[in-house]
DNA sequence: AGAATTTACGCGGTCCGTAACCATG
DNA sequence: CATGGTTACGGACCGCGTAAATTCT
């Protein structure tokens, strides 16, 4: 069993099961890559694939195991190498993220900038998805690190670190009743039309849940992925809006009003994920440490709230 | 970067440094080997190896990663061979155990027993060691389990299951007056010239600490690492014994007396452990359940307790 | 001087690519 | 009949083994 069996079968099934689009993604010829899957399954002298007549479809049970291994396996070669690259070019190379739109607008530009200073040489990117997507894409370390709140941290393959945690607000159009009074309570809220997250994102669970175990049912006209398309609508006087209180900026959306709904919803804790195992670059670990640090700098001005380590 | 080179590396570390001893134990000759290090070198890019002159002397940091996830990566495809024999050869197969002499003489034997009935072509290989050579072992996997009270748990790169608590008792020629009273105490231990175990073995730990918090000071005449040494030093006459109540056999060793010691001592858990990762063939975690099982079943007879999963 | 490692070189295996062949929708 | 996968075969590459050169104990 050589590296390249376990690549063929990683991307075969990556591919969808397609033994040619694998061999291009592969950059080798098809046949090469049949051989492959081929001597993989009578090295490990099991059935691994399921076939349909001559086509693959799906793994059997062992073979979802030995994909499982596969992966794991190809991931720590690759921390091999980025040790190297690391030991050598200490401050270059590249730092994928996997993010939600909340976060990589309200909550990243700061940590970005100083990073962006500090290592020049690397060259950034973020990739931006559902919580799901940015899971998967963590497990199959095609980013470095997925930051959001939802769906990480049960996971067995990542490792999430907390880094802070947050609660939600209540915006509104200046002027609205919903904000005569400080402290608003879940039945004001479910007075009028509520546009806030779609579920699956940022909080959604446990927003629902709080109003399922009051008894109230809100009135969520709309849903959206995206904090900015939420206060657009608001704006537009379709609804009042609900959305992480660190979306809220004071200058920018001073035609807003504002109230804090901390005392109504559980505090949702936001993590920054990687796959387990992974080896970290200097500049990767640095970025977590500055992210948990600029959060702490940030004090509590959005309604944020530090995390100590585990 | 292949696997062959992981191998050389890997085993270059485990030869002590020699690449003509790694070559020999890779069935290569030694300029393979050399190669093989040469190429992992230039392909991460970093010194991995302090050289004096040509001899390779130790790692440098890099090295070490580097070594560590090799490590996982072997082991990994030996995981994936696994799955194979598993799926075709359900129940052959070898398991390689590694523990104390306590427990491969006292608790195992009924475990074995059932378990070699159950899977007759299942070869068992019964290694003895330290604490510390059983945790090397099943880190290196070059054993499938550990089962040990001490230096197990903490371990990062083992996964340790609890199995069951046992505590202590006290051993003495018949008619020795510490057997008089029921309900012995450490004062009256300490009266005389005690037998016990090697520090570093079967919960050596736990004891010395026992006595320096009552501020009193055990006269250890003798140490073994072996129950049945301790033993027959006790019936030369020359000491008390204490030892593990489960090695404590009332047939066998009806000449001596005995007194449990448990409201004196902490209990100490057993665990048997394995590197994290590694995939269990059905047997071996059959094994697993056999042994929490036997536990559960010969109930307090020997003064241990089961563990439930944690 | 001898043990151990590196360098040099040639052979053999094997890995991949080309091309022809088969199955399935 | 087109798409996708397997079988067959040849050439190029490279990994290993042999043997000579080198260096440190």
């Amino acid at each position: 069993m050589e590296l390249r069996h376990l690549r063929s079968l990683v991307t075969l099934v990556d591919m969808g099961f397609s033994v040619s689009r694998a061999a291009v993604q592969l950059h080798v010829v098809q046949p090469a890559v049949s051989q492959h899957l081929r001597q993989l399954e009578d090295e490990i002298g099991a059935r691994l694939f399921v076939r349909q007549g001559r086509r693959l479809i799906a793994l059997t049970e062992a073979g979802e195991r030995v994909l499982e291994y596969s992966r794991q396996v190809l991931a720590q070669t690759n921390s091999i190498l980025a040790i190297g690259r690391d030991h050598t070019q200490q401050s270059r190379g590249e730092l994928r993220i996997a993010t939600t739109h909340t976060q990589a607008r309200y909550v990243l530009p700061p940590v970005i900038r100083r990073f962006a200073e500090k290592y020049p040489a690397v060259s950034l990117q973020i990739h931006q998805g559902t919580p799901a997507q940015l899971v998967d894409a963590a497990v199959h370390d095609s980013v470095d690190f997925a930051i959001c709140t939802e769906a990480l941290g049960e996971h067995p393959l990542l490792r999430a670190i907390p880094c802070y945690r947050w609660n939600r607000c209540v915006i509104a159009p200046g002027g609205h009743p919903v904000l005569i009074k400080p402290r608003v309570t879940l039945k004001q809220l479910c007075a009028y039309p509520v546009i806030t997250y779609v579920f699956g994102f940022t909080g959604r669970g446990h927003f629902s849940d709080t109003f399922v175990e009051s008894g109230l049912r809100p009135d969520v006209v709309l849903s959206a992925a995206d904090t900015d398309v939420i206060k657009t609508y608001v704006r537009e006087g379709l609804g009042i809006g609900i959305i992480a209180r660190l979306a809220y900026d004071a200058v920018l959306d001073a035609d807003l009003g504002m109230r804090d709904l901390h005392h109504l919803f559980p505090w949702e804790t936001t993590k920054i994920a990687y796959a387990r195992g992974k080896y970290l670059r200097t500049f990767q670990q640095d970025f977590i440490d500055m992210f948990q640090d600029t959060i702490r700098q940030s004090d509590t001005r959005g309604g944020l709230q530090p995390c100590s380590e585990p």
